[in-house]
DNA sequence: CCACATTCTTAAGCAACTGAACGAAGTCCG
DNA sequence: CGGACTTCGTTCAGTTGCTTAAGAATGTGG
């Protein structure tokens, strides 16, 4: 379950129903851009009186601003745009290695970046650790704190807390969402909402690529492991217990070998990047072509780009590696769509941002094959803009949804 | 998309906005079959008085009744049902070889049923056999035609259209969902939806066994092929187009047989019914212990059923070959489970009504092991109680549902 | 029979939206 | 250049769905 903490919504006594008009028109703003009165009545099914007045209310607050006019056969229109600066948010991104700490603006863009190692046992814990970049973050940036609407914290793990066995980097481990949610709104003082990183990258992807609500769409995160955020209908989808995702343990072979989740088969276990690096340090060519031989114990994220920069320099075994590892997401990227009819695909993380040439093709060759003979409908896939930093802008960009939707 | 046509929805002028209240009281008294006014505020989130209003609306309108009150330390409690004959809906399951009609009350509950083979090329067209169909059907139950808020039809194909290609049944190869909805309309003179079969037999499950709407479901449906529906937060998922659900085509085996869908290795092609009735009728003991010698051409499901028969006999070839199935059953199963996070699996269709005894098992091993070292959250398996006609009773549900939420 | 607890109803008010008419700001054309 | 026309946006009264607050109904225990 997602975990919001800190200010509680002030019930207004007096007050009706939440509006419904503000949320669809501030959403229709951003996955458009930039729209005019009467076009936002036609998307949203609200009439343009409810428009305007909802419209006007939205430029007194500043959350949006008129921004020139298009010429029609009549009374040009006026175009709307979000307001980048008026609201702000926090995203940060507690990977197994490193933590990545955002400031985006309303229309999730990157306003400042953090990038620090994850702390060590011996490092002051993890609420020291995340409190003080984001104090740092701020203070960098030097905005208006009174704008920043809340910190969105991602993990590499289930936003519903982590399960007892779940192979989660010590520096977490103690934790689950709930109580760091609750610890850090306490910390910092401001509303806390904890979320799984590959959800984050969608919703995140979603917010920033302008994706209309009507796309179903998947986004594929590899970083140390692998997992898949799902956003149908404008909503991501998070399941009974907020486990929705786990591309990793999609089955890609009935009796393939196990997985330490207890299952078989797993794509993680076949085709995962810790996989693939512990594959590319047991095999001597493969070692040498990536110059692994002198590092050790830096990562699987470090390797796996190790592994995939030598593949792109042509070097064969890493490439085989890599294209290995690739059939086996391709074929659980088909069930992915399969089951949920997405139409668009999205490669996301560090580790596609650094072997999509691979990945990339092996999954359309699957998922959208260019002849017409199947009974498919056309899917499309494509390469994060930002792959690097989506988990972190999409942890923000949940933030800032959050206070669309409240 | 799924299309509904007829009855265009009246826009009385002057009115305010939908009423929500009513969607969520007729929900929540759905989910619990009973529930006192305090009861279901509490449940709806809505005040009392609210409540309290909209429910003397209902009764009012005579789809909900009181029946009996629970004592409490003061004014008992008056308890709330919904009338099971205040509204009727029909549902039409076109199968491969039958066409299931039944007639619901509002409770899901079967008020009447009528099987038909499916029409040859030579029978005068689909549109005369649904239409002799639900005339039948309703002039043997003897209801008032007025109470039928429409009929619902559902079909093996996904509900945004057959693409081309798709291995569809001689009698519907012509027809799209869109079209099917509007000749029906037309012929009939009641709305009609057409939807997929499994998101069919997903919702008149969670409709019919009262699902809460916090848990996230699948319900997989065998008939003569293999499907899924999804339903989730108290919604089928359709994905993008329509199209989700294709569990035949999940991938269980990166490098399996071809499929006729132009990919390798999907569920249909190694563990779906007809796979396996072409393996029974191939193989000799097999054939002998199903007694098949000297049938032909009964379609795939009276010849599965005929295996799963032999199966529970004792037959040893037709266990073995049944259980080999369940694997990949159980594995594309723990697909789902793993993407969706969802935490009750339910079996319906013929094909499992046939053969549960195998299946259930094989995928409660694989979804919801019995050790507790692993890290997923507890899942049931359960059987349709009426998994023959699950899809019927599921398509009026979706006439239902769809005047909920009108 | 009278507190007391609890459930349900009634009454007044408010906020969000609707429809319809009107004002505003352009283009087009004689 | 001025008026018809087109399209955009606003104002205003009215309806509705819900809210809070108070009270009526209907039981139990003393």
């Amino acid at each position: 379950m997602r975990e919001t903490v800190g200010e509680p919504a002030p019930s207004r006594p007096g007050r009706g129903r939440r509006p419904a008009a503000r949320e669809s028109i501030l959403d229709a703003i951003r996955a458009s851009e930039q729209l005019s009165r009467v076009e936002l009545a036609a998307v949203t099914g609200l009439t343009e009186a409810a428009v305007s007045m909802t419209v006007r209310r939205l430029l007194d607050e500043g959350l949006v601003v008129e921004t020139g006019r298009t010429p029609t056969g009549g009374k040009p229109r006026t175009l709307l745009r979000l307001d980048p600066a008026a609201r702000l948010a926090v995203g940060v991104h507690l990977d197994r290695d490193v933590t990545t700490f955002v400031l985006t603006g309303q229309t999730g863009g990157v306003i400042s970046r953090l990038t620090r190692p994850a702390p060590g046992a011996a490092d002051g814990g993890l609420l020291a650790h995340l409190a003080a970049g984001i104090a740092t973050l701020l203070a960098a940036s030097g905005v208006d704190h009174a704008r920043c609407l809340g910190v969105g914290v991602v993990w590499p793990a289930p936003a519903g807390g982590l399960p007892p066995g779940w192979d989660s980097p010590p520096h977490l481990r103690d934790w689950d969402a709930d109580g760091l949610g609750r610890r850090l709104a306490e910390e910092t003082g401001w509303p806390v909402l904890v979320e799984n990183d590959a959800t984050a990258a969608a919703v995140g992807e979603y917010w920033v690529a302008r994706v209309g609500p009507e796309r179903a769409f998947a986004a594929l995160y590899m970083g140390s492991g692998i997992g898949a955020g799902i956003v149908a209908e404008g909503r991501a989808v998070r399941g009974g217990h907020g486990a929705a995702g786990e591309f990793g343990h999609v089955c890609v072979q009935v009796d393939g070998p196990p997985c330490w989740c207890g299952s078989r088969g797993c794509l993680e276990a076949l085709a995962g990047p810790r996989t693939l690096v512990v594959a590319a340090r047991s095999d001597p060519a493969a070692l040498a072509e990536a110059g692994l031989g002198n590092t050790t114990g830096r990562g699987v994220a470090a390797d796996f780009a190790a592994v995939a920069r030598a593949a792109r320099a042509g070097a064969p075994r890493c490439l085989a590696l890599l294209e290995n590892s690739a059939r086996y997401v391709a074929a659980a990227a088909e069930s992915v769509v399969n089951l949920l009819d997405v139409d668009l695909v999205v490669l996301t993380g560090p580790g596609f941002a650094a072997a999509s040439f691979v990945y990339g093709p092996a999954i359309m060759r699957r998922v959208a094959p260019a002849d017409t003979k199947t009974w498919r409908r056309s899917v499309t896939v494509t390469v994060s803009l930002a792959a690097a930093t989506a988990s972190a802008t999409g942890a923000a960009a949940l933030v800032l949804q959050s206070h669309l939707r409240r």
